[in-house]
Parts: structure tokens; sequence; C-alpha cells
RNA sequence: GGUGUGGUACCCAAGUGGCUUAAGGGGAAAGUCUGCAAAACUUUUAUUCGUCAGUUCGAAUCUGACCCACACCUCCA
């Protein structure tokens, strides 16, 4: 049985598709001012084991992924300043340029962390009239109103207003951190369509029934994925800070407008937490997946550090802590490595079965936890379980790591620690044969000169039972 | 002020009433192997789950109080 927590009742549900057999499904992407941190990359990483799991389960899976290109507004939905326009400002490049820089950006850490790309990328600013006519939709149905800045949306009037929230409309209304803006009818009223500025050309803006201006930021979400997957689909996903406002008002206005469920289950991962020092963009104090890269750390490495937690909760992100996820994907690769040697040494001998028992209890227990709402750390302590199962032969090791690696998406079947090849340098080879010669003499005081001196020049000599393995050190 | 989440070993982290007198990984320690290392393999590493009360035959898991962290309350993954 699949089982994911549900924002909507704040309780695991069985997941049972609208339509047997295929779920729909879509995610709030990024938004294309900047480079992604890790903490971005979590939820993504997040998306994809859910992926995953679904295509594991066998449904065929209809993925859609926006990518917001034009900007919000940075202090809140009525003032500040566009992101995007700012950011293109300090580049001193146009907004298109940056949306398409960042996407690129994005699209490419997205391939380094073996992330599953979604079957459409929804480009906000290619949805244009799909946004207006949604707009249009709920004007006729009686749900906006007008004010000097822009195209209004009336919470008052959807009864069901804040619910995936819980939002507390009074308790918000005194809050000390809640603006008005006098000219709103209610607090939690958002803009559907912006008026740009009359003294001011944006870069971005567009024709409207309602004057030139801009969609709001919510409204993409509502219109794409009501182009691409319909008034009501299976699953809407990211992290939790978008549970309020923006999927809060997402289903607002889809539900206005289409006057049909919008979403069933909404799933939110939480945050990467960085402890003392809080990771903002707009400190410019954020760590890419490229700062770990230069640091030393694969791409892999990080996607095994995520594996190690929940994605309903916080991660304790360090450096200590990514060392040590380092070293177990390390750790896992060099067994999978001994298990492919020992199958393609074993099958010359007798041919390689798999013993169906034994076979489907581990593969059993494995979907147990990545189908108990996508257990990973629970699946990850199978993994670790099963290579140690003496009652296994190395094939069957092997045939079930790479059946869980589709889930876990570490490459297992593609790892190949080097050894001596053409990657070697001649120069390393001819120490290397020096130093055996050595070894056969017994002089082991020149052998091990030898191999400190190979270790100088970056690559490290371990000596297996028949044979001799020459590793780079990274 | 409102709402919500969490505090599990040296670190990361599962488990949310009996299968657990608490998974898995990292680290550390010991052993086997080895000229020595490395690798591999084996073993050890929380009588205890923020604190204090309570419910129960039985609690890390439920209830209450308290302490501490964090998040959201119109920038945010």
């Amino acid at each position: 049985m699949l089982k994911f927590s549900n924002t909507l009742s704040r309780t695991k549900e069985e997941f049972i598709p609208i339509e047997s057999g295929k779920v729909r499904m879509y995610s709030c992407g990024p938004t294309v001012y900047n480079f992604m941190h890790i903490g971005n990359l979590r939820t993504f990483f997040f998306e994809d084991i859910l992926l995953r799991v679904l295509k594991y389960n066998g449904y065929a899976v209809k993925y859609v992924m926006n990518i917001t290109d034009v900007g919000h507004l940075t202090a809140d939905s009525d003032t500040g300043d566009d992101k995007m326009e700012e950011s293109a400002r300090e580049q001193g490049k146009s907004v298109w340029d940056i949306a398409e820089s960042y996407t690129k950006a994005f699209k490419n850490d997205i391939l380094l962390m073996n992330i599953i790309p979604p079957d459409i990328y929804t480009k906000a600013t290619d949805y244009i009239k799909q946004q207006i006519e949604m707009i249009k939709c709920l004007e006729e149905k009686g749900f906006t109103y007008t004010i000097s800045d822009g195209v209004y949306y009336d919470t008052s009037k959807f009864p069901s207003y804040g619910d995936l929230a819980r939002l507390d409309i009074k308790g918000l209304q005194e809050g000390a951190r809640v603006e008005f803006s006098a000219e709103k009818k209610n607090t939690t009223d958002f803009a559907l369509w912006k008026f740009s500025p009359k003294n001011e050309r944006r870069q971005m803006e567009w024709e409207s029934p309602w004057g030139i201006g801009f969609p709001g930021w919510h409204l993409e979400c509502s219109a794409m994925s009501k182009t691409e997957l319909g008034n009501h689909f299976d699953i809407h996903c990211s992290a939790i800070d978008h549970i309020f406002p923006h999927h809060t008002n997402e289903i607002a206005q889809s539900e206005a407008c289409n006057g049909e469920k919008f979403v069933n289950y909404w799933i939110h991962g939480d945050f990467l937490d960085m402890g003392n020092e809080k990771m903002s963009k707009s400190l410019g104090n954020f760590i890419t997946l490229q700062t770990l890269i230069e640091k030393g750390y694969s791409p892999l490495d990080y996607r095994y550090f995520l594996l190690m937690a929940h994605y309903k909760k916080k991660l304790k992100f360090s450096i200590e802590a990514l060392d040590a996820a380092r070293n177990g994907y390390k750790n896992l690769r060099g067994k999978i490595n001994n298990l492919k040697q020992a199958v393609h040494e074993e099958g010359q001998v007798n041919d390689s079965k798999v013993e169906a028992e034994k076979f489907s209890e581990w593969k059993n227990r494995f979907s147990e936890s990545i189908n108990d709402d996508l257990n990973m750390p629970g699946a990850m302590a199978v993994f670790w379980d099963m290579l140690r199962d003496e009652g296994l032969s190395s094939y069957e090791k092997l045939n079930l790591a790479y059946d869980f690696d589709k889930i876990f998406g570490l490459n297992l079947d593609k790892t190949d620690v080097k050894s001596s090849d053409s990657e070697i340098p001649e120069e390393i080879k001819i120490l290397v044969n020096q130093r055996n010669d050595a070894k056969k003499n017994k002089d082991f005081k020149l052998s091990d000169e030898i191999r400190n001196e190979i270790k100088g020049l970056g690559y490290e000599i371990l000596d297996k039972k028949d044979s001799i393995e020459i590793k780079k050190i990274n």
C-alpha cells in the first residue's frame, strides 16, 4: 500500500489515483533570478524520489514543473522591487537573459544530482494568455475587484480559504507583522494582475483587459496546471514554505474558477537546516552545488546525504555530516564493485540464479519502506542489511542493488573505480612496476618509498590478492 | 500576539503503544587477513529516547506541565 502525508488532512493517507494506473503531478519549480542553493535542491530531490516511487509502483506519471521567470516582489505582494528586474539591473543584462541563464544553471544542477526532469517544464511567460483567461473566469464569477495597483482576489468570497494552511484569519489580522493595504478589502486578498507603474517601463509587461502589467505570483501555477493537467489532478508538491500563501491562494483561484476540487494530495518537503547561518539569497551567503563541487564533493555525495533523512523533517546540514555521507557512499560503491567482480568471476563457473523467495522477501521489505511515505532512511537500512545477508548470492545482491537504485538514483550500475587502464599516466605505471619488482625482491623499504612517491603524484596503490589497483586520489 | 514542527548515542538519522530492554550510515575501538598498510570481513559502541508528573498489564511512542530549538504569519525550497 502506497501512503503519503497529505498536508490537507495532516495525516498519512493511502494513495489512490484519480485515474487507475495514472498519476498527474505538479510541482512548483524555481524562480530563475539566481542560482539554486543546496536547500532548494533538497526540495527537487524530494520530488524526484516521489516521482521514482510512483514509477516503481507501476504508475504512468505525467509530471509538470513550472519555471517562474516573471518576477515577484521582494517585500510583499504590494510593494518592493521585482526580483527578476532587480537581478537584471545588477548584472546589466535583460530580464530575459537572466531567466535563460539561471534556467540553464538549474537544469544543469538537476542533471548532476541525477534528478529526473519533469515531462514538461512550463515557463510562466509562455502562459500569459491562460493566466489572463483565468482572471476573466474569476471576474465573471465575482471573485475579483480592482484597486489602484491591480486586480485582486477577494478571499472573503471563498469560504474554505486558508484550510490547507489551517489559517486563523482573525489571528492573522491581529498579528504584528501583517500590514494592511488601505485599499485591500481583506488582509489575505492577493493580486491576480499588477499594473505596471505609470512612470516606469518594465522589461516584462503585457496587455490585458485591465491594463498593461504582469500576472500575480500565484496565478501562474493555477493556470499552467489547469492547461497541462486539467482542473483536478492527483499530486501537487514543493516545500513547506509554500503552504501559505502560495498553495493556499492557488486553491482559492483554481477551485473558484473551475468549480471543482483542485488537488487530492498536497505533499510538502521540509527545509535543509543550516544551523546558525541561515542561507539567504538576499544576503548572498548561500551554498550552491557548485560550492560543494569546488570543495571536493560530488553531487551524488550530496544526494546520498539527502537520502539519510526523511523529507518531512528538517535535515541538519554540516560539513561533518556531508563527510559521513561521502564516506558512506564510497563504502557502498566499494561493496557494489566487489559484487560486480564476484559475479563476473562466478558467472563463468555456474549459471547465476535468483532464488525467488529470498529475493522477493528483500524486495518486499524495500517496498514497504519506500511506500511508507517515502521512508528513505528506512530503505537505506534495508539496503545495507540486504548486502550483509549471507543467504543471498552475489548475483542476487547485485540485482537487488540495481533494483533499489531505481529509487536511490546513485548510479550504482555505472560505478567504476578507476583502475589500471588508459586513464593512468605512463609515468605512474612505470613507478608501479618498479615497486612490484622491489616487492618481489622483498625490498619493502624501497617499495614503500615508491608508493609514497606515487601518492605524491596523486595516485594510490591498493594491493589486492592477485592484482594491483591504482586509484586516483580525489 | 497567532499557528505549526521538532528535541533519539561523538555526528547524521529511522522508529510514533507490545515484533525494538531503540534500525541504518559515519566516526571510534578490537580482531581476522597482510612484510607493513590499504581494501575486505567480523565484533563492540544509547538499560536509554529534552525535564518532571500521569494514563496503561506495557510508553521513545498517549496526556499534562515545563525547558530548549526552529519554521510560517504575503521575498523564501
